[in-house]
DNA sequence: TAGATTGTTAATCGATTAACAATC
DNA sequence: TAGATTGTTAATCGATTAACAATC
């Protein structure tokens, strides 16, 4: 997909609602949609969703809209989950392994390749059927099994580092649940989950809903 | 705080990370910063932190700058993290637990009163100091033990059935780890963690890191 | 007082919404 | 063909950035 521009933040954040309502709208049956019928489901604006959409190709039909099965696809393409990616976890602590046990990213074509953790008791050890390395086997690992992945559950001190070793041996992307703002080079992309931060806005809004907006 | 207008999301969104470099900043004992040196460290720009801040108050002094415990003390009433919640978890499963285990949220003033489950046999067990209760006792929990926050980390298809039973017995915010846009009266805010959504977003931007952009 | 830096207004930029011609 | 609905341009809205007077 070549484009003259760049698509925004805000754009590539819907991505993932559209496919999950769409996904939704498949399993009842139904065949074809407006974008009129896809705002009333969704909240979002008719007119939005066809901005949105033809950021990536015109993938409606004047009189007609959109046909289900055949836009989810489209999607599925743009996000980039039509193919496997190798992942491996950071950290084995509670979220390290709670994201390890979720067996649906496996489903998506996320593989959990491997654990890695500095705490001797677990290394060498299986966790519900992902081994657990040695943290200092990192980059070669990321390096031999083509690691693209590396999702990062360790305390915000060690984060740097890692993620600095697995962008050297040539991991593409990072989702990062470390509460801090790795530095990374320009062709590393980061996706965050502060939980924190998260949990800190839900707070926010309980004491000032009225600047609260539904999203 | 009143205020004759909104603010944005977009505003409520940073305050954490305002909160969390002032944290780090404090940590190095230093003192008073300005906006321009807030910028180098966080990355925003001068003029949007004083903007930022402005929303709520005038914290800082000219020809000085602003004092960093104080400013510190000031978001952290914003934000509200100034005192405890009573909460709960919904679903005793891999993320339920892991939140169950990640003790930070406790020293925040998150207090996990228990945990909530259909499966008998994790009902009336303890999950690592947490009691697990039955989940048709969940209202009435709420009511009695004045539950503020809801933390759902069951599938999408029974998480708004939860939701209304714990709204209608006074909950006041949900954090939402479910697959779902929950519906929920004007009086109540809900923050959602959609893991899914954000590895999407991972791998739009592995596939399109031109249209990436650090943040 | 002179210099520094805020608080705040004005200008710019970008995203959302509205409108409608194109077309199935 | 007539009706429906997209794709796309134009208008509006809101957020960010720039500028500078106020003031410590």
């Amino acid at each position: 997909m070549k484009r003259e521009y760049r698509v925004s933040i805000a754009v590539i954040k819907r991505l993932p609602k559209y496919y999950r309502y769409l996904g939704m709208i498949a399993d009842k049956g139904i065949i074809r949609i407006s974008s009129q019928e896809l705002s009333n489901i969704t909240g979002l604006t008719a007119s939005q969703i066809r901005q949105d959409l033809n950021h990536f190709g015109g993938f409606g039909q004047q009189g007609y809209g959109y046909n289900v099965e055949e836009l989810r696809g489209e999607i599925e393409r743009i996000i980039g989950i039509n193919k496997d990616y190798n992942a491996v976890i950071i950290g084995a602590g509670n979220i390290g392994r709670a994201l390890a046990q979720y067996k649906k990213f496996d489903g998506l074509g996320f593989k959990i390749r491997a654990m890695f953790d500095t705490d001797e008791r677990k290394v060498g050890t299986d966790f519900d059927g992902t081994p657990i390395y040695d943290m200092k086997n990192l980059g070669e690992f990321i390096n031999k099994e083509n690691v693209e992945i590396i999702i990062i559950t360790v305390p915000a001190g060690a984060a740097q580092e890692i993620a600095d070793t697995a962008i050297e041996a040539g991991v593409k992307g990072i989702w990062n649940f470390a509460p801090i703002d790795l530095k990374v080079p320009d062709n590393v992309v980061v996706e965050n989950v502060h939980l924190n931060d998260s949990l800190f806005t839900l707070t926010y809004y309980i004491n000032n809903p009225s600047d609260y907006i539904p999203r």
